[in-house]
RNA sequence: GGCUCCUUGGUCAAGUGGUCAAGACACCGCCCUCUCACGGCGGUUACAGGAGUUCGAAUCUCCUAGGAGUCACCA
């Protein structure tokens, strides 16, 4: 039989890391054995209806290239996929289950309902419906819809015994009967509730493994039993932990923790996203860790995935990325960090030289402009930058040795100003001096940048600067520090 | 609280009766080096606790503790 899995979100507006990652085992799982990746839309909580929600889950999914074969926006041999179109198929399966006595109706009202609650609470026991309403005859029952009653449909629950299923990561789940309650299945807004759409749609759509979050590995003897009373062959079970934000809290909006769209907005890359929450809960056996989505999709298996739930850590997503902005290629790298930088500067010949410098050196694509912000204009002057010991350098000693670098970058031309010829000119002038080249190299980067940390070294950011702006610099800065020893 | 499940370093994790308990991130040190980063080398840190079973337990059993999920006309 054809694998078949499906990512089945709810469309609350918001793409959590957790989601992304039970998107992607079900994508990873069906390329893996070749089967289809599907998508459907669980919007039946008519009041909880998010704008544009469903564009979210499209843009994401396409973005990161979980591609589904068929979904709301592609068609599909098994539509309509969005819940929401599929009433209809709801409401005949509620009455075929009632004819067969795995479910029935109920006309108890909230007020009703709510006694029993509260009765319950006082006795400090849990509430559970009843059954009120199952001894109900048919005929009891047709006179209710006859004049109208407001009613639900509920699963009947057996008594007595447990039901169980094998989970693919969790291993035998057993639960008692008599700790399961007799959920309703049919609104009376008449739409039909998860407990009930999501045994039908899985099964219509011939869904084989049904992959999801942990939160219902319990109830999942449930709906087990529904696929029982219909004569329906069960679907294979994959539960997922939950990815936390620390030891105790899920990942969730609510703590206003970050969405695919918030890292990508921080400057993380899809490929780097895609690879760490696949290792975020699985292990691929081995060492090695980066892989591309084709390649997670060659080597996902089921057996790899863990139990217990996952803390998301920022910090290693971010070495990941760095790892991954290094891997670009120098055109790649710079169409991709152009959305979050301008460059200071239209020349495609110097956002090359940047780039060059800049690659190698950040983690994150929101980290370019800081970097580069001296380019534009030098940092405020600071003597204390001159003075370095493992250089043996003072601002009071710094300034013949600037002078000399400026006598010698100076004799250098134009079209000639480039890092090879720096270098020489400025190694040149240490020996002359007959000091170390780190001595003269350290005061003049100082002195062209203001910063004690730059992105590359001081023959590659004249460079940059190029000759003009260079010597500008070294002469500001030199006489900023002639102020300095003096008043000093 | 009932039920279901989970528990190896700060984090992700390998490990399925015999290992000096892998590896990665982070952290620290050293090297490389025109600062930083990259890269290389090295280091600190873990089997939640307690009973068993066994010649031998991270690995098997039980108990305790901690944590998660669930107990909706939400999914």
């Amino acid at each position: 039989m054809k694998v078949r899995t499906r990512f089945a979100p709810s469309p609350t507006g918001y793409m959590h890391i957790g989601n992304l990652r039970t998107a992607l085992y079900a994508w990873l799982f069906a390329k893996k054995n070749k089967g289809d990746f599907i998508l459907r839309i669980e919007d039946t909580d008519r009041n909880r209806l998010v704008d544009n929600a469903c564009d979210i889950i499209y843009n994401t999914l396409r973005d990161t290239g979980l591609s589904y074969s068929e979904g709301p926006d592609v068609g599909g041999d098994y539509g309509p996929y969005i819940q929401s179109e599929r009433k209809s198929i709801y409401g005949k399966y509620a009455k075929i289950l009632v004819e067969k006595g795995a479910a029935y109706y109920c006309f108890c009202t909230k007020e009703r309902l709510d006694a029993l609650r509260e009765e319950a609470a006082k006795e400090g026991k849990v509430f559970k419906y009843d059954k009120h309403c199952l001894k109900l005859s048919k005929e009891e029952v047709q006179a209710k819809l006859d004049a109208g009653e407001e009613y639900v449909i509920r699963q009947n629950i057996p008594l007595e015994g447990e039901s169980s299923y094998f989970d693919n990561v969790y291993g035998e789940i057993k639960v008692p009967m008599s700790d399961m309650e007799d959920n309703i299945l049919l609104k009376s807004d008449g739409w039909p509730t998860y407990n009930m759409a999501n045994v039908i749609d899985d099964h219509l759509m011939e869904i084989t493994h049904v992959i999801r979050g942990i939160e219902y590995l319990s109830s999942t003897p449930k709906y087990n039993l529904l696929y029982d009373a219909l004569g329906w062959e069960r679907p294979s079970y994959v539960h997922l932990p939950p990815v936390m934000k620390d030891k105790t809290k899920k990942l969730s909006k609510r703590n206003g923790d970050a969405s695919y769209e918030d890292l990508i907005n921080k400057g993380y890359l899809k490929e780097a996203i895609i690879n760490y929450i696949a290792l975020l809960g699985w292990n691929p056996g081995g060492e090695r860790e980066i892989f591309s989505l084709e390649e997670l999709a060659e080597v996902f298996s089921l057996e790899g995935l863990s139990k217990s739930s996952a803390i998301f850590d920022i910090e290693k997503l971010t070495w990941m990325n760095g790892e991954y902005i290094r891997a670009l290629s120098k055109e790649d790298f710079i169409t991709r960090a152009s959305r979050f930088t301008d460059w200071g500067t239209d020349d495609p010949v110097k956002i090359e030289k940047i780039a060059g410098l800049i690659q190698p050196r950040i983690e994150t694509l929101t980290q370019i402009d800081e970097k580069i912000a001296f380019l534009r204009e030098m940092a405020a002057f600071d003597a204390e930058l001159y003075s370095n010991k493992k250089n043996k350098t003072t601002p009071e000693n710094s300034i013949p040795l600037i002078e000399s670098a400026i006598e010698a970058l100076s004799d250098i031309p134009e079209e000639g100003f480039v890092n090879d010829n720096l270098y020489q000119a400025l190694i040149d002038v240490a020996e002359k001096n007959e000091v170390k080249n780190g001595k003269v190299l350290w005061p003049v980067r100082i002195a062209i940048t203001g910063l004690s940390v730059t992105p590359g070294g001081a023959t590659e950011i004249a460079e940059l600067l190029g000759r003009k702006e260079t010597l500008k610099r070294l002469e500001a800065s030199l006489d900023n520090l002639k102020r300095f020893v003096s008043e000093d």
